[in-house]
DNA sequence: GATGAATGAGGTTTCATTCAT
DNA sequence: AATGAATGAAACCTCATTCAT
């Protein structure tokens, strides 16, 4: 099937783009992770900056589709934010290159480009803002910015990658396997209110 | 004076890397605006990598340098932790050029150039993680783990940039005018205990 | 086949190299004389340099060739020196442009890349001296320092290459013409005993 | 006293020249050397082409001289070609450093400067050539093409210079040592008549 | 006359992309 | 659909030369 080939090189170019970031990744160092010619890349995406767009899209889809699942599920909005959390934080375990490319070339620069990436990434914390917005209403979740506040955040997820990228393998994984927890903590005495969180 | 033209072309760089990212900056763009000929940015840096080192060690020396002062100061462990908040957040403000630059860049993948960011990354967070073991011990900061709540403090702070770079500049300014406040509340109430913050 | 453009690029940088010499060639006129784009030489090799080496280590490993093939005939040592004479003089008509560019460039000074050249140029001269040594035994060549006088008789066939560059090429054909026997009469005068030459 | 630097820097080129090659060998590298600024240079010759011409029309004019006034000194043919070869391998020990530029630099190929060049070396060439003709004449030397033979021993001069620069030092000093008396022996048996060298 | 910082033309090399097989 | 050799635009950087001091 032709998807497969389209998934194969999409994760063969998150391994290569996470190890030496995406102006560092050569076209023919992605075909060999991939297994396939360098042609070949070009048979499935228009360019390499496609490649990259595919990786973000295809992981903000899955993002929305949860947002929208959790939306339409009549959970209490705390608990749909603890799940939000629980989802992040198990991501980030589990799909460790993802989760570096997605921080690293989220700024992107070139023209066009950078457009798309930033509206994917307004989206997906328009979600979280609603969701506080919901929260301040039934009075689990503080009076503040809920803007502000949901990139913060995703800025918490993302001192988490970068401590993986900082410390060595070893003290990474243990930072990987307590971050959660503390993490979670942190943002709900954060944000919530006495009898919230 | 010669320090004088360094410095003319280390602003410019971090101008033009802020705008297009460090790969897609141009030498020769570099070069005409800093007002020089592409000539005279290597008479004062080996490469371009070498602005770029430039720019993060010649910021985080300037922190080091507050950091020391601060340690020095006498003051006590949650006041020292408030001013670095507040330092950070009018950083974020006055040089959101140069913030950008150490945001997107900071995990630049060329052998042997990464290591030397990283150092640089894990000796500031270090500072703080220090403070937080402090403020534990005095009791104004609840039990956590200092080393991964220092990291989500500087996302926190980073998610402030991201912001600049996802909404439009009004929003943005918007953005970067409340955030101090809430995220210093966030900050506090997400570490400090029921008597401290 | 492969092999095929390989050698293209390399006669077409034997050309230019002997018209220009190898640092004022660029390497898009040797693309241009190759009928290829300057991408292709890059296939080819590592860089300008490499092509230069292949050039020499191409030409000494047919020359090592034939001086093995020539101590394994069996023939007298002077039968085996008067070959040689006659297949450099051969050579120095055939491949006029090819000589044009190992006498210029045999001391071409980058760092690693001298050490080669002058390796290849060692062994090529230890064959004559060992077959000079062995005249000498054979009572054919009189006493001498072998060692000074191979590289003499490589001085000599230098001396028509250099002609060569110096002259008309209406004089340099002349030249070419007349220079194998009056050196070779030279050489053996040079070297011979009375009885032999 | 104005000619004084313009040695300086002609002497300084010449050990650069050698070292690196012409090419190779950088202005600031030569001012270095020199013991002055980069811009003295300029002063003293047009471009770093220049310094490489004075090198060898200075070299070609005291070399000019030599053969004018052994021109004039009446000695017998014999006698002058023998202060030739004297005078020849004598400078080849004295000046080594200005040998190799004048051997490795002589075929410079840049439009212009090399029929400068060669202009010298055949001028050069043709008082030899003179001499042997004499020569011939006066029975001394066998009949022989003198033009090929004159350049036959420059080339065997050549061959010591060579072996300087491939051999090692102390190899080197022995050659250079043995090499005037072998290689004149060489001549001579090579060009004499049996009564004659 | 001496200096050396500034200049900028130009060369080597890389690498994303194409397209004939 | 897959291949990978060929392509050539484009970027970094060098370094001979200049000229204001």
């Amino acid at each position: 099937m032709t998807e497969d080939k389209r998934d194969t090189i999409r994760e063969a170019a998150i391994r290569v783009f996470s190890e030496k970031g995406f102006h560092e990744a050569r076209a023919d160092e992605i075909a060999r992770a991939a297994g396939v010619a360098v042609g070949t890349i070009y048979n499935y995406f228009k360019n390499k900056e496609d490649i990259l767009l595919d990786i973000f899209s295809t992981e903000f889809t899955e993002r929305r589709k949860f947002y929208e699942e959790l939306r339409r599920s009549g959970l209490p909005v705390v608990e749909q934010l603890r799940q939000i959390l629980a989802q992040h934080f198990a991501r980030l375990n589990q799909k460790q290159e993802l989760m570096r490319v997605l921080l690293r070339e989220r700024f992107e620069a070139k023209e066009g480009f950078r457009e798309r990436l930033t509206g994917l990434y307004r989206e997906m914390a328009a979600s979280v803002d609603q969701l506080i917005r919901q929260g301040i209403e039934a009075g689990w979740i503080r009076e503040c910015n809920p803007k502000i506040v949901a990139h913060a955040i995703f800025g918490i997820f993302e001192s988490v990658i970068g401590c993986g990228m900082v410390y060595s393998p070893k003290e990474a994984e243990k930072i990987f396997r307590d971050a959660p927890q503390e993490l979670a903590e942190l943002i709900w005495r954060g944000i919530g209110t006495e009898r919230g969180g």
